[in-house]
DNA sequence: CGTCAGCTTTGATTCAGATCAACGCGGGCC
DNA sequence: GGCCCGCGTTGATCTGAATCAAAGCTGACG
């Protein structure tokens, strides 16, 4: 597997005194809860790691053993079913948080889409961090619950929207993550394949192709290139992704 | 709006001295974080209330005002798209923990199936118990935990699993359900109708019916009226909503 | 105890999206 | 530079579930 000279993301500098202190991610991330006096207890319980692209940190019903703070890059979350049937139920970037799971396997995997870096931290570990430092918890409970409530919309997509309202809402939905960060919003890279965007949005891959197309043929969207995308007409693109159309 | 003569549930009694003690629902819920000498606290911020069937106490898109435990009874927890179609995204029985959102308005709607009895807790007072009591808020955040892990699950439902699939999952979910409190577990109720099966399942009415009668035809199941349920053969059923058949 | 309204079942037909089948293209590698 | 190979697009056809359309049931109420 080779490095590809990964697009310029903000990545933790390898080795520093407190690497937590310039954590790209940090600022977005459960880690905020931690104040910078007490970065050094951070840094000693993260683990910093990296998986190259196609490769998998978490699988699915393995002893979950640890939690993960994704620091950059993007991995993709999904379950299995055995005849090889895929749902894609997230994708993880800077700052996002995984493994919170009561039970003692993971519920899902996670395989990393272009190179992902990330803090590995043992259960034990976290756990005696969570007991000293009660805002992280509070923190924890929070990110939970944001994404209780984007899993109930995704229910919402699944469940009851048309494969048109299912690709305008990925679209936006992609178009409000890269404004939290930078580009001007109705421009974006989407960094997973059409297969991944299928699975997440419980289509085919011809589906999502032809319904691109579509939305493309009548200018509410543009596509550069298979990777980028411009959206156009954004009201109206919310207009289908919300039903109304 | 009739009360009708709900099935026997176990209740709280109206009025206590000390009404938290005998709440039937403390024992599965986040209630039990705290001690039983400081339930007279607990008590003091819990304002319980009822909903009659059809009734609907929390309103997707109003302001996010309280928290609520579910204490009796059973409410489905719903999304909709302007035009009507309805995602159900989960049924709420005793000891659910509902309104976890950081958003300031609610993200779901809540309507009452049967009678349903609840408490109810303004926001600021929760935060007030959670900062005495933070043995509470770990408990909150394995609730919400398990809650995203059962979100993932029915993710894989709605976007991979056939209508076959779909319901057998379903069927399997709900005797786990009976089995954590009474019940045999191969036989039970659904205090939901056909319709609301449909709505969380991501199908029709009409195909919720067929598929069920072809189950009940191929004898993996028994539906003696329409709200009971047999399960005949456990493990055939597992092996439909695992996706191996 | 008959009627009525809402739920459920069943049947016929339709349709959105899946499946099957080429083909194009773009980037890595020999 | 040319050859693959994996990804993406497009077209033809098929199908599982939706939609349309009647009837049964059942339980509340007059």
């Amino acid at each position: 597997m080779n490095m590809m000279p990964a697009r310029p993301v903000v990545l933790v500098p390898p080795e520093q005194s407190v690497p937590c202190a310039k954590c790209g991610a940090r600022s977005q991330s459960v880690c905020n809860a931690i104040p910078e006096s007490d970065l050094r207890r951070l840094a000693a319980a993260a683990l910093p790691a990296t998986a190259a692209p196609g490769t998998s940190f978490i699988n699915e019903g393995d002893p979950a053993a640890a939690f993960f703070n994704v620091t950059g890059g993007t991995a993709k979350l999904y379950k299995l079913l055995p005849d090889g049937r895929r749902q894609i139920t997230g994708f993880a970037g800077a700052g996002h948080f995984l493994g919170l799971a009561v039970s003692d396997t993971y519920a899902f995997s996670a395989e990393a889409i272009d190179t992902v870096k990330y803090c590995r931290f043992p259960r034990a570990r976290l756990r005696a961090l969570l007991d000293d430092f009660p805002a992280m918890e509070k923190r924890l409970l929070q990110v939970a619950s944001n994404e209780l409530v984007a899993a109930q919309e995704q229910m919402l997509l699944l469940g009851r929207k048309t494969a048109r309202e299912r690709l305008a809402s990925f679209l936006l939905a992609q178009s409000r993550l890269g404004a939290m960060c930078e580009t001007p919003r109705d421009r974006f890279a989407l960094p997973m394949t059409r297969g991944d965007i299928a699975d997440y949005l419980g289509l085919t891959i011809e589906t999502v192709s032809r319904t691109l197309t579509k939305l493309r043929k009548e200018e509410l969207i543009d596509v550069p290139s298979t990777v980028d995308i411009v959206i156009q007409k954004p009201k109206a693109l919310a207009e289908i992704a919300g039903g109304m159309t």
